[in-house]
DNA sequence: AACCAGGACGTGA
DNA sequence: TCACGTCATGGT
């Protein structure tokens, strides 16, 4: 078994699973924080079980860029009272009412206008999933933002790579430091099965993970990660990037 | 009181 | 391609 699944198996033992995506959970048919009791569902997959949800997990998705879950999701909360989290209710709120509900999670006036993009592609996709390039195409859709939805939402088995993955893996000696996004998550998909529930799982744990040893004022070294599975990316391959350049990466 | 959060985009070299 | 700068609120 490759080091990257053992690691896995790890930190599943070690956190349990996760229950990703935070979904909202309804309480006498009013909204409540996300993650709360019913929120979270660690170990079932069907989520998300209608369009409601799979909209709230992209909008979700959008809402906590660069942004903590915390204030992601009270904006969320916001637009739920709204009865705003469904696409045609969403795309005639005005303008200012959508960036006061957004608000909570920073960057409202970008937030605003993703979310009012990825709405438009969302119904123009008429039920159907979006591939990868159609989401990468909407503005404000990143790489990280367009996985999340295709695995979260769709359950399409897509790895999804975040800040930490880079940072604990780099430290790990799996990835270069200045790895790009497609570069890691290759590394990913070559060596963890392609099921959509792993890939939930493994995302989830890493920022799990990352919450536990990462944070300001933590050690990382001092994770049982590094103590255990750090390897000098000493065996060096060379392999073509997607740009056609050779570059050497750590095997 | 800095520093950081489950990023993405625009710009000038 | 690369290296920055910008966007913004809220928690520690």
């Amino acid at each position: 078994m490759h080091p990257l699944l053992i690691i896995y198996h790890e930190l599943l033992q070690r956190y349990g699973k996760q229950g990703w995506w935070p979904l909202f959970a309804c309480v006498g048919g009013n909204p409540t924080k996300t993650g709360s009791l019913q929120g979270y569902h660690p170990g079932d997959y069907s989520y998300p079980k209608n369009e409601r949800q799979q909209f709230e997990i992209c909008a979700g998705a959008i809402l906590t860029q660069n942004t903590a879950w915390v204030n992601a999701e009270q904006a969320l909360i916001n637009l739920r009272t709204l009865r705003a989290v469904t696409p045609k209710s969403l795309m005639t709120l005005p303008d200012q009412a959508l960036k006061k509900a957004v608000m909570p999670a920073g960057y409202f006036n970008q937030k605003a206008k993703k979310i009012r993009e990825f709405t438009q592609c969302y119904l123009s996709l008429q039920g159907r999933a979006p591939t990868r390039e159609e989401l990468l195409a909407v503005w404000g859709i990143g790489n990280e933002t367009a996985d999340s939805i295709l695995l979260y939402a769709y359950k399409i088995p897509v790895f999804v790579v975040d800040a930490y993955t880079k940072r604990i893996f780099s430290n790990l000696g799996f990835v270069d430091a200045d790895a790009e996004y497609d570069e890691v998550q290759e590394i990913f998909t070559r060596h963890v099965p392609a099921d959509m529930k792993i890939y939930q799982e493994y995302h989830a744990l890493i920022v799990e993970h990352a919450k536990r040893h990462y944070g300001r004022g933590l050690d990382w070294k001092q994770c049982p990660l590094y103590r255990k599975y750090r390897r000098a990316p000493e065996k060096i391959s060379l392999r073509w990037g997607s740009a056609g350049s050779l570059r050497a990466v750590a095997w």
